[in-house]
DNA sequence: CGCCCTGTTGACCCCTTTCAACGGGTGTGG
DNA sequence: CCACACCCGTTGAAAGGGGTCAACAGGGCG
């Protein structure tokens, strides 16, 4: 039932995404791979043995429940850490979006340096407290948000974390399923919604997997619930 | 906006609920505080100085959006730990549910602890970790599952927090809408799924805030979905 | 003792889901 | 390089689960 990673190992030979103190220590001890797309990384309920970092490409983090019905719960795109949640077995599974490639930290040299060296500790401890932050958000569109409040939620998560601006074209790594399963809804309501958003003019889809943002300022009115628009 | 806690300062004469050599430790550096019911501990939003243990009673974590839908993220019970969370502000709002008795540590004195003591640092990350696994539980509660199978759910964490048995009464300190915020639900389905319950003999509820679960492994397979029951 | 807050139940409605069909881009194999 | 199949995205129509609005009951607190 658990997919041992496809993965390619290599010398790494790429600068880690935000150069600071604690990235020259953990270069140390990463090994960089190459994940193909839709490859597994790790699955839920695996032995946590390493934790990872995005270079380049996006990995989906998700819960699946028995009966199929799967939440996905954070997308890792470039420079962030995924894996880290450990209490033994990992509590998400990791798939690749794209062609991905990671830097692999084994987790007991990663205690081993978390020990050492207290900024690579709070770094870490700092990947925990934004992962939960982001949670808590993401709690608060599943539970109180409408669908249309909820797709504008999300193309504001990208706008921000892309830094585009009116109507600057960026990319949405993920199919629309995926953006269903990232909001609770269905893809034809995820369809509908930003078919909605098209044709009053908010968003424009260049391409499949490109979008870009007319009215910055109102997608965000909309996604917290205002009722003018 | 953002209320001081109308907190008493007792000083500290009961002993910490799981003792282990962290707590010693953590004990120099806590005060003891008493909040009365529906007081507010701290708000979304303010400065994070503190963090908090639960000695007695139950506290609320949530978040409101501006038009005031809230979405209820945790309840610390006795034993936990809460506020951990910062990063400058706090992400979420903490309420007394009932009298409550806390442990406050300053921010700055338990990350010195955390600093010197490794057991006490790998206390508070197993905290930070343990709250992201609930959180990403509970998206899975909000984005995949049906009311009914949502508040088998809530009723099996209790159950499980409790380690109550068939027919065993236990608390539920929350009301009925607390439950419905944090379920995503209205009150009024909330309500209607307990009474289908007890109709179906599978809970009763003798008091409010109180409950029993007559077969909790019929409610266990509720809550995943099992469309048996 | 009485008011008020919380919980409960009923009726109706609406938003989202479900089921279905179709078009177009994409990737693959010849 | 081209052709074809398949997957993904999109749109329509109908159904249903949970929300909304309303009324009422009971228990707790002042």
């Amino acid at each position: 039932m658990s997919y041992a990673p496809i993965a390619q190992v290599v010398t790494q030979t790429r600068r880690a995404w935000t150069p600071s103190v604690s990235d020259d220590a953990m270069k140390a001890i990463g090994t960089v791979v190459h994940v193909a797309r839709n490859e597994t990384i790790f699955n839920e309920g695996d032995l946590a043995d390493y934790s990872y970092k995005v270079l380049s490409g996006a990995v989906r983090l998700s819960k699946v429940m028995i009966d199929g019905r799967r939440q996905i719960a954070d997308f890792a795109l470039t420079g962030d850490i995924f894996g880290l949640d450990w209490s033994d077995d990992y509590a998400v599974t990791a798939e690749a979006l794209t062609e991905v490639t990671l830097v692999r930290y084994s987790r007991s040299s990663l205690q081993r340096l978390g020990d050492e060296r207290s900024e690579v500790r709070s770094k870490l401890s700092d990947v925990l407290r934004r992962d939960l932050w982001a949670a808590q958000n993401h709690l608060v569109m599943l539970g109180c948000q409408t669908a249309r409040e909820r797709v504008a939620s999300f193309v504001m998560l990208f706008v921000k974390r892309s830094n585009a601006k009116n109507g600057q074209v960026f990319e949405l790594p993920m199919g629309r399923q995926d953006i269903a399963d990232y909001l609770g809804l269905t893809i034809e309501t995820v369809c509908r919604t930003l078919s909605d958003f098209k044709q009053e003019g908010l968003v424009v889809t260049p391409k499949r997997h490109e979008i870009a943002v007319n009215n910055i300022g109102t997608l965000a009115a909309i996604a917290q619930g205002d009722s003018d628009n």
